[in-house]
DNA sequence: CTCTATGTTTAATT
DNA sequence: GAATTAAACATAGA
């Protein structure tokens, strides 16, 4: 579930079962899970203590408790929380549970995770992986003029850039599949290549991806359901390499870009090319503008 | 059996 | 050294 949107319901769903609770029993035997970490330090950090508030930033969640100290949980690729009662039995994919007194009552809110490519990791301070992330594009939002700063003058693929979390937060594989579909581009070109007006489109793009993605999932039924949720599946291009493009028709191309299947109109999303850097290059430029054929 | 998968880290190669 | 690529992780589903 690990979109941007996804994290954020996961982040609003915590909050609402954990906010001003007390942490009665907090479990996770799971070494795998737990990196760094070990199932003792784990319980002791968070049993006895209250949780004070949910806060997500890109696809981490970050539970900050009564004492200062904090529990991080990363989705990976099949990572989801949800709610049971407190004498439900383990599941299956069960990784971990927190149970918490709720007005009187028990209740256990657990951690599946198939395969266990997440993190649960409890630090009294603010742990590096949190601390490197880009700008997020829902909590934070993104000034076209900073993201061209960080997307920097390389020939690095637009899509995986965007997929770098110190770029920016919590864009994956779907979004920014989608994004560069909404905004024409082709995944392909290099990030330099973009001008102004296209990071704007980009920035819109995202926006309005994240913003649908927020709406059909909040919307669509108590995704209660272990780690499927129906409001998943509906994509614009993603995954459906061969399909129509819903805008021309065509059929729609798939390419591997750093290590992840991408699929785009490679008649719709246009190729962005630029200067040849040249080896005397240095600082300004008007003269570097050698346009580019291919 | 083969291929793919919403993510990230690390080893290998260029 | 930087930059790009492949492999690895563990499991499920087509």
């Amino acid at each position: 579930m690990p979109e941007l949107a996804d994290v954020e319901v996961a982040r609003r769903r915590l909050e609402s079962w954990l906010a001003g609770t007390t942490i009665t029993r907090a479990r996770s035997a799971d070494a795998r899970i737990l990196r760094p970490g070990s199932p003792a330090a784990f319980s002791r950090a968070l049993a006895g203590r209250s949780v004070r508030e949910v806060s997500r930033r890109g696809k981490w969640l970050r539970l900050l408790l009564s004492d200062g100290a904090r529990m991080f949980s990363h989705l990976g690729m099949t990572g989801w929380w949800v709610q049971r009662e407190c004498g439900s039995p383990k599941e299956r994919s069960e990784r971990g549970r927190i149970d918490v007194e709720r007005r009187g009552r028990c209740v256990s809110v657990r951690y599946l995770d198939s395969r266990r490519f997440g993190r649960l990791v409890v630090s009294k301070e603010d742990i590096p992986e949190w601390l490197a992330l880009g700008p997020d594009p829902l909590g934070d939002g993104v000034e076209p003029d900073q993201l061209a700063k960080r997307l920097g003058r390389n020939r690095r693929p637009i899509k995986s850039a965007l997929m770098d979390q110190a770029v920016l937060a919590g864009v994956g594989n779907i979004l920014a599949t989608e994004a560069l579909f909404r905004a024409r581009i082709d995944p392909r070109s290099p990030s330099g290549a973009l001008s102004r007006a296209d990071i704007g489109t980009l920035v819109r793009a995202l926006r309005a991806t994240i913003e649908r993605d927020l709406a059909r999932k909040t919307s669509s039924g108590p995704s209660e359901r272990g780690c499927e949720d129906e409001a998943d599946g509906d994509f614009l291009v993603y995954g459906r390499q061969g399909a129509p493009c819903p805008r021309c028709g065509r059929p729609l191309d798939r390419v591997v870009l750093g290590g992840r299947g991408t699929t785009f109109c490679g008649h719709c999303q246009i190729l962005r090319t630029r200067k040849r850097s040249s080896a005397t290059e240095h600082g300004n430029s008007a003269t570097a503008r050698i346009p580019r054929a291919r």
